[in-house]
DNA sequence: CGCATAAATACTCATTTCGAGTATAAGGAG
DNA sequence: CTCCTTATACTCGAAATGAGTATTTATGCG
């Protein structure tokens, strides 16, 4: 594989994007940046420039300065490239576009910087993935719709492959919800023609809008599909969720913002328990400025059990299925 | 973050490159290509071509054209963008190299095809990662100079810094291997130095070369690592062995392939049990034409798993420390 | 044939983990 | 003082897990 070195300068664009995150016990939000006037919003994002040693120290630098956030913890998701799924429609025919997508955590969501960003909740783009009050009712719609575009499959065997990919991602009928699968979850339901991104002729009114979630500029819901997807596995086996923790917190504070990340709710002593156990945080001293009833202790991250631990993180309990 | 569109046009390249990987009961392995003659070997890539739809369409039709290799599973890893860390380094200056990994596998190894491909342990590459006869003796050298490398940090605080990732990354001086780190283990051998693609100057004599493992061209061995470490992590939630198994096969093949992907031994009784009971597995009803002792039932993969269970896969038994 | 050898396969056992539920403590508001 | 709210502490049983041992069923050799 090593021949035409001619071919190797057509011409491509490649854009950085990034889904910066923050959290509150409230739930998690997204910095959005609106762009065009009337036209959906998106995530910060800008053209790859040579000045800068690495990516992510170019993104980095490129969203400091217009949103003025410092970033925390930052990492690479995933580089989209499909021709017509081109992250900026306006390119040129015949000029791939690469969209490096980034995920990106900050401790607080300033009020939006000096530019037009603003924090989003991230359930705004995908109601269907906020289980904490249980399963949102538009799922039903949402299925349904799913189930029909299933039995449309030209062949049989088509047909087969979409029902077992929504049993896989949207559980329709079977058990299990999975938190994380959350950009295979949108990638059906573009491929289903159930978001606005996915239809072309603008013109065409969604069958039912409220369950479509708010739609993103480009590809730029994909983006943030991905970041929520791993961020949801990665609490798992790394202590990331901290990054997105006050210096100091509670219990209640920590699982809370948990729970808004997972999209679903947790057995307080239990997940009190796994915490404790794991190492994960240890006492300041200090007690919380209350909130309601008994006073609680203030934590902070333990940083030794990256030592200590394998894969330190938050298995979520996944309620037993019943006997 | 939507200025200077004229930026935008920068000359970028991008390669695409595979780390193709297949796996025997002795051990995995990955298909390089040698180009130069007498310069150390690669993995199959190519620069992105326009004409294909997605990404990994375009990779698969390549790499399957040129090594005549049919690709199974394919997943993106990883685009590396580092200015100084380019991967052709006879490209232009001031000219970005984007450089895209991908991990795919193949059920069967074969004998290279058409290309000047050629199989090979991957082990040969990261002889510190096969831990399957206990820890390997070189580690000792490596780490005696990694060690050094800590010490003569610039301050203080990063002595401390390059110790705490030692630890996190070797056990050096700690507990607990992690087997998925190899790409941070190779980033680390990379910044101190130990390894032949971070010593520009070629006429630099390693000090022990057997430890260093067989280099690769521009930042191959990088996306290997990512590769390998991809594959390690992701056995244990989904299941991706089989992807490289035969159609049937029996537990000890699985095992010895899962040991070998794995870098380490495992306790049959309770491999076998675990893999049972999950429901990986089902009864082809034939028997293993024998290997020695007692024939051995011959299994398939069960996909209805997939269906079943959140995140199937090999949670490797991990030895309990002791109290 | 009978026995050593090599795997495959089947159990046992003591912990640990984990889901679920309940009980008690310590504040504030009225 | 009482009630409400949240924090914190325990209990219990089921399932998973790490480690070890025993039995079966082939082969091959004397």
């Amino acid at each position: 594989m090593s021949q035409p070195r001619a071919a190797r300068h057509d011409r491509v664009t490649v854009e950085l994007s990034a889904a910066i995150v923050a959290a509150s016990p409230a739930g998690p939000s997204v910095l959005t940046v609106r762009r065009r006037h009337e036209g959906p919003s998106g995530l910060p994002s800008g053209p790859l420039e040579a000045e800068h040693r690495t990516l992510e120290a170019g993104l980095r630098r490129r969203v400091e300065d217009q949103t003025g956030q410092q970033l925390g913890h930052v990492e690479q998701l995933y580089t989209f490239g499909d021709r017509d799924r081109a992250a900026d429609p306006g390119g040129e025919a015949g000029c791939r576009a690469l969209s490096i997508g980034y995920l990106a955590l900050v401790r607080e969501a300033r009020p939006a910087g000096s530019a037009e960003g603003e924090w989003h909740g991230w359930y705004g783009h995908f109601p269907w993935e906020d289980r904490r009050e249980g399963r949102p009712p538009l799922l039903d719609r949402l299925e349904r719709r799913l189930l029909d575009w299933a039995e449309a499959a030209a062949g049989a065997a088509e047909r087969r492959l979409r029902r077992e990919r929504l049993a896989a991602t949207f559980a329709v009928g079977g058990e299990g919800w999975i938190e994380d699968r959350v950009l295979e979850r949108y990638e059906l339901l573009y491929e289903a023609g159930m978001v606005p991104e996915a239809r072309r002729d603008e013109s065409d009114t969604p069958p039912d809008p409220g369950a479509e979630g708010l739609p993103m500029m480009a590809d730029h819901r994909r983006i943030l599909a991905t970041a929520i997807g791993r961020l949801r596995g990665k609490i798992k086996y790394r202590p990331i969720v901290f990054e997105l923790m006050p210096p100091a917190f509670t219990f209640l504070q920590l699982q809370q913002t948990v729970e808004g990340l997972a999209g679903i709710r947790l057995h307080k002593p239990n997940f009190r328990r796994l915490v404790e156990q794991q190492g994960l945080v240890e006492e300041t001293g200090a007690m919380s400025p209350e909130t309601g009833g008994r006073p609680a202790r203030l934590l902070r991250f333990r940083p030794e059990v990256l030592l200590e631990r394998p894969a330190p993180g938050l298995r979520l309990p996944r309620p037993r299925p019943p006997a």
